[in-house]
DNA sequence: CTTTAATTCGTTCTGTTACCGAACTTATTA
DNA sequence: TAATAAGTTCGGTAACAGAACGAATTAAAG
């Protein structure tokens, strides 16, 4: 018996695949040496890709001792996907092509009516996204959408959701793919932004990464091995409930969330009218410290050394390699260096803090990550007990440009 | 091209192996029905199974309609790996065959010496039980070590582990390989506690898993997806520092941990000092619970009222579907039910909280349970990503009768 | 500027491994 | 004797490997 291990045609198939998506034009020499499989295989496969649609010839290599060399490339148009950032207030749709390159990209206000109303929005957005770009319906595979609660894979409902109204009583999944007419995945907002910051942002090549988003409430998104933790109900990330801040004992900390009630934009509203005497906006709270505002300066220390708190908590549970700040107050540089400097106080080892690069993008991009991935998967992968297929790094150029 | 998955050779041998495994004696036919593989395909592995000597004919079956099957079962003892659990105060040893039958159980006071010393004791004790138990040392093939720390898997070193001199300034894991012959594997052994619970306690069948030890210090284990978390530097559930309990921004806080100074054995020590004036230890704490008096009463309650937030803090982050107890104040029936009572006054869903079904030795079972994974994954299995192997469930009372 | 050597690309051809499936034999019970 | 289940034999086939070889290209030698 042999030691090598023999793998199947769809397995090979699949990494041949990866080299072409990652390797941008490439010889099929280069694919053998890369996968370690033997040139006469990868012909075979290339050749087979190349009949299905995928692949296709694009040039030959040159400059260099030896024959010349047939690149071959994505067919970067033979499908598409769906990304949509679900908020309370806006909604976000994009679509992308198989080179993880997003051509349209729409925001609207949320429909206040929310479930089907919402459902046919987005839909709507979709549709019209994809016939301003040419794009053919039937090349559509799949809808990614990023919602602000927990995603309930046996019944479609999204539970914990109080800003999406009606979510909760209906099959969001099957309404979405009736209405759209192909598959359609639910994951949560936060889970989507750790995602997209790990496939293009700050979070790039960390497997254990952990993402917390501070803005009207908080969430957390958290990466273990290079896999979602998304809980035994979806409720992992659920960072309002940390039993921090607030005392988690009074009955208003089980509504809301202690941790939530202490650190969230309610919570510094609330601590600068009790300190001034005023009621202002968070962003005039930021605004004021910037012009030295006492009691604003303080409000912003406060909020950090909760938020830190928090932090560690994440870093005690789960330790993960880096911890990125996101969401509208996360994303302020103020929290950023309050941050820094307090959580060596109150934590033995260094924890690597950083705000999101991708911004408020983050979550539709990771919403295009994980249905790229799905696809590459379900097109040219094996139904392996790990499924990640790895997305090329490249495309965040075209991607900004694509997005004005 | 075909549309069915072709897998190699030893893929198969794989699910056959564990099919033998689990199924117990089992015929030829049976296992390809529940593999989904032809009996042609079975015949030929089993065989080569039987040629190397890991599975043997043990009977046939009778009683039914149709020829009668032989059937095959695993050579037990045709490998050995020893499990330890290495305390501060004491080391516990074990040796478990294929069969998952833990054999020699011995525990012994741990070498205050530390380093080297701890090494060689250990590896002492696992030879005096091979031989005792008349096992051939050429047949034991690795060890799975628990350690109260974070093994760095780099240096080999364990870090945070203040209760063993020594193992930071050494390569433990070469230590071990060199004094034993054969393979060690270090593991933080409140993830090996997780791990036994899930194998054979309270978690069986348990993806998203839980463990919260109680005793001297405070430590968590966490399984996502049924895999553990073990954290960028392998400081997953170093629950000690969570910023809770004490306040963090102190100065101790940051030495000892804020939450392990309010809920491990010192800081209910301290409180019942404060309350009644008098300094007892923590099991005497409990007898006098037992008798009524008030001040212990008070230090239960407020201890379980710490511990219910740390629960809280797992449960927001990564939404466990159970959360077991254990160590020594944690495996408290006191400490049980004042969590279960507390615990819905701070946290908004339910939270499965039990005490750990295999007390004291969960950390050992555990580190069986690991080893004898991976000695099913490198006998038999493939490289793959996801190198689980389900071991089977029914062993739990040989071992239980195997140590008296 | 030609010739030759070195180098790389890609194909053809010939295995080998790890499977499947049908047909058939064997053993058992009803 | 019929029904049924276990196990083998035989003949495929898909998915690879590997060696040999031709084809194309550049670098170096003459």
């Amino acid at each position: 018996m042999s030691d090598s291990l023999r793998i199947s045609r769809k397995f090979s198939q699949r990494s041949v695949m990866e080299a072409i998506v990652q390797g941008g034009p490439i010889s099929r020499a280069s694919i053998a040496k890369q996968t370690g499989l033997s040139k006469q295989t990868i012909s075979e496969i290339v050749r087979a890709l190349e009949v299905e649609g995928w692949v296709k010839e694009t040039g030959r290599t040159s400059g260099h001792v030896g024959r010349t060399a047939v690149t071959y490339e994505l067919v970067y148009d033979a499908a598409y996907i769906v990304a949509v950032d679900l908020g309370g207030t806006k909604v976000r749709v994009a679509i992308t092509d198989l080179a993880c390159q997003i051509f349209a990209e729409d925001t609207e206000p949320t429909d206040p009516r929310g479930g089907q109303y919402i459902v046919d929005q987005i839909v709507k957005l979709a549709f019209q996204a994809a016939s301003r770009q040419r794009i053919a319906r039937k090349k559509i595979r799949l809808a990614v959408v990023g919602v602000p609660g927990a995603p309930d894979a046996q019944t479609g409902r999204v539970l914990l959701a109080p800003n999406i109204a009606g979510f909760d009583k209906m099959d969001v999944v099957a309404a979405f793919e009736r209405a759209f007419g192909f598959d359609a995945m639910l994951e949560n907002d936060v889970n989507l932004a750790v995602l997209g910051e790990n496939w293009l942002g700050q979070g790039q090549g960390i497997d254990n990464l952990a993402y917390v988003a501070l803005g009207t409430g908080v969430g957390s998104g958290l990466m273990v091995g290079g896999q979602l933790v998304r809980g035994a109900i979806n409720a992992a990330g659920e960072l309002g409930f940390l039993p921090l801040g607030a005392d988690p004992f009074e009955a208003e900390s089980l509504r809301t969330g202690a941790f939530e009630r202490a650190v969230a934009s309610h919570g510094m509203a609330d601590r600068y009218a009790a300190l001034s005497g005023r009621v202002i906006s968070v962003p005039a709270i930021f605004e004021n410290a910037q012009n030295g505002d006492e009691a604003a300066l303080a409000v912003l220390d406060e909020t950090a050394r909760y938020l830190v708190r928090g932090i560690g908590a994440i870093a005690a549970i789960a330790n993960p390699e880096k911890v990125i700040l996101g969401g509208s107050i996360g994303l302020r540089p103020e929290i950023l260096e309050r941050v820094k400097a307090f959580l060596p106080q109150c934590f033995p080892y260094p924890v690597n803090v950083e705000t999101g690069e991708l911004g408020s993008r983050a979550a539709i991009i990771g919403a295009a990550a994980i249905g790229l991935g799905q696809l590459h998967n379900t097109l040219f992968g094996v139904d392996a007990p790990d499924g990640r297929i790895s997305l090329p790094r490249a495309s965040m150029t075209a991607l900004q440009e694509a997005v004005r």
